[in-house]
DNA sequence: GATGAATGAGGATTCATTCAT
DNA sequence: TATGAATGAATCCTCATTCAT
């Protein structure tokens, strides 16, 4: 299902529904969802901190005590929003056979990248204001950097270490320590998903082409001939 | 000044007076001094919005009504740590001959991107806290974007579209679109700094080498002989 | 039913609970009645700036932030206060069938002046400390004042000012520039109120002859025979 | 010296002056003065609650501290403009000589009217704004209210009852109670001081005619010839 | 005398949370 | 289940007053 790019503002709204729907395999009442829609704008807005559960309540039109039937506290509602979404983010890392990221057998590094940026590109762009508040809230929610910590540094570095040491004894990549390519090598597609998504969101973009410059980049450098 | 790497608690806060004593010759009195520690300290433990006034005040050592004195409201406070730092991370942009940095002819493209690096790694980590909260802060402080807006967009990148070109002409960077050059090359530089500094500070690094490494992957790439 | 003249603090009350509950049509909760009345009480006691949000809330038995649900800002509740009151002062002035003061037709000027002294001095003592209040606070509030010159003066002289032409051409005034009459008239109406209930409100009064003296004032003033 | 009446922004602050260094007969120093005047500005324009001593001290270019040395507080800086002012007030009825308004035998109750009228009303557009202030502060001010009532009820109520009950005696004045005759022509004078200062101070007045008009009002009143 | 930095109690207002309906 | 009135602790900020210089 992610791979039609058509991405916008409904799109985005029946993601949030899969999002606790399908992958929580919990029910949500309308009224829950209009709760964490207005609570992804608000927090999205003014940062979780500056955001009132009045105003959440308002956005979502119920009631200010509606809010907390569902979520004991606010703290409580910004993790029903953000934790899921962070499994979601590194999940094709963590099962198995998510389509045709990793374990499906690739032909190169190079189209192992492509899939990767093309199809994270997709989830942010879906997932943006949920992915805005995650990394604001990151620094001051323990509970969040601990999931973060375990996820990423146990499961998804493992993992991507995994592929990236296959392709290096295949020749595709240069002997150099792992670590320091994997850094770069996400620090370059993180940098383009930043500058395309958030920073300068308005400009009009080719991505196909984009990603292929970057991949180019990231095997060759951008160093002359000489 | 720059030049020592020694970076600690002490040196952080001597930078901290650094900051407003030379570069606004303003006078900082010992307990605007403190203010502004605490101040550091708590938005970067809790965030600006989540820092209560009292507790900036008591981890001062001043009374609350003290802070006041000195700056107008609590977000003039964010903003008397925030701006003059936003200023000095692109001063070497800005200033024609700041030190060694850009406009003092390099021998080489390689060698302007070690000495920024170097340079830059040095002042994010003697600032750590501030850039955190700046980081942070920025989305949410129109004051904040907007100075970011008109500094980088229309002076560093400017400048650095410069000398990127520059290099070009010169044959030590392959002829590719400009804009995705510079987003690369800065991907890489943020993405080691923020590895370095923000999400494994603890871990033991040799930084002469990190950065030599990443230097070649920028310039060279990732991708084996073949 | 402003024709009994017993007035006392709980009939004031019930004015009060009138004040809001008919003239504006608004549902009046006993919270908001007993807050309405504890600031009735501390606003004409130390007067509108002195006065404190928490001994209002106190007095009312309420929480402090129960003020702020139903009033936005300690300035909204002073107007809560003060506007409907003094819509109520100048209403005789204003509806046009107003009970028996001014349209229907008086057999003379005499009647007219007692009819309104009667009625007005039962009004003031009613809403004694509103109209303290509403006293006080003109200089200071812009949009009392506003109010109060659009009212008194587009509204009040013009139609006092045709009463009174109506009476200089039927001869029972003499012939004086109106608005001269009308200031001195009102001022030894207004004068005696003001003794009566502000200076010496504890005296023995009998009102119905203090008024008919002063009517012989107003129109006989208090030069002898020679 | 009150009988010229070029009264202008000079002649009061001159005013101020002598309110203080002759009637009380202290000494006081160019900053005392300035913070007096800035005192009364600040007063007039936002009332004594509302009003910051560090406004005051800064419209009086002096520092926050300088006003404490002067006047132990707040409340004591109010009574030391404001008492002298009062007693002043009142002085044309307590010194048995003042300058041609009382003792000397008055040819009639009009000319003693008239003499009255034209003093005090240089008097208080003298002291318009200490004249506010009064007024504003009597209620809460409990110091005030006690000077008031001992001067006012026990010196200037029994030299007025003298008069008036002398020139009743010669038959100028009917035979009506003296409370009432004085309250009555109180009112018509101070009516006539309020509309003239307060309410209409920018309306072109002709003073010599209103105070003929206003005399003639409270001596035979505004009933025609029927 | 005069300053003005410093205080800290008190101000109005906000807001997450509770609970009776 | 859903409400929204009510709470009161906590927030930012003000200000009269003090006191070392």
């Amino acid at each position: 299902m992610e791979k039609d790019h058509a991405a916008g503002q409904l799109e985005e709204e029946q993601w949030v529904q899969e999002l606790l729907a399908l992958s929580e395999q919990e029910q949500v009442t309308p009224k829950q969802l209009s709760i964490l829609r207005a609570a992804i704008d608000v927090f999205a807005e003014k940062g979780f901190s500056a955001a009132a559960t009045s105003e959440i309540a308002q956005k979502a039109g119920v009631a200010e005590g509606t809010i907390f039937r569902y979520y004991k506290t606010k703290k409580d509602l910004l993790l029903a929003i953000v934790v899921p979404t962070m499994s979601r983010m590194i999940a094709p890392f963590v099962l198995r056979n998510f389509s045709g990221v990793l374990d499906v057998p690739f032909e190169s590094y190079e189209a192992f990248l492509r899939a990767f940026m093309i199809n994270r590109l997709d989830f942010v762009r879906r997932n943006l204001k949920i992915v805005k508040i995650l990394i604001q809230e990151i620094p001051f929610q323990p509970a969040l950097k601990e999931q973060l910590v375990q996820n990423i540094f146990e499961q998804v570095l493992a993992r991507v270490t995994t592929i990236t040491e296959h392709f290096k004894q295949q020749g595709e990549i240069i002997d150099a320590p792992t670590p320091a390519i994997i850094r770069f090598t996400i620090s370059a597609i993180i940098g383009y998903l930043l500058v395309r998504l958030l920073l300068m969101p308005d400009h009009h973009w080719n991505d196909e082409e984009e990603i292929e410059q970057t991949l180019r980049f990231i095997l060759h450098g951008i160093g002359g001939a000489g």
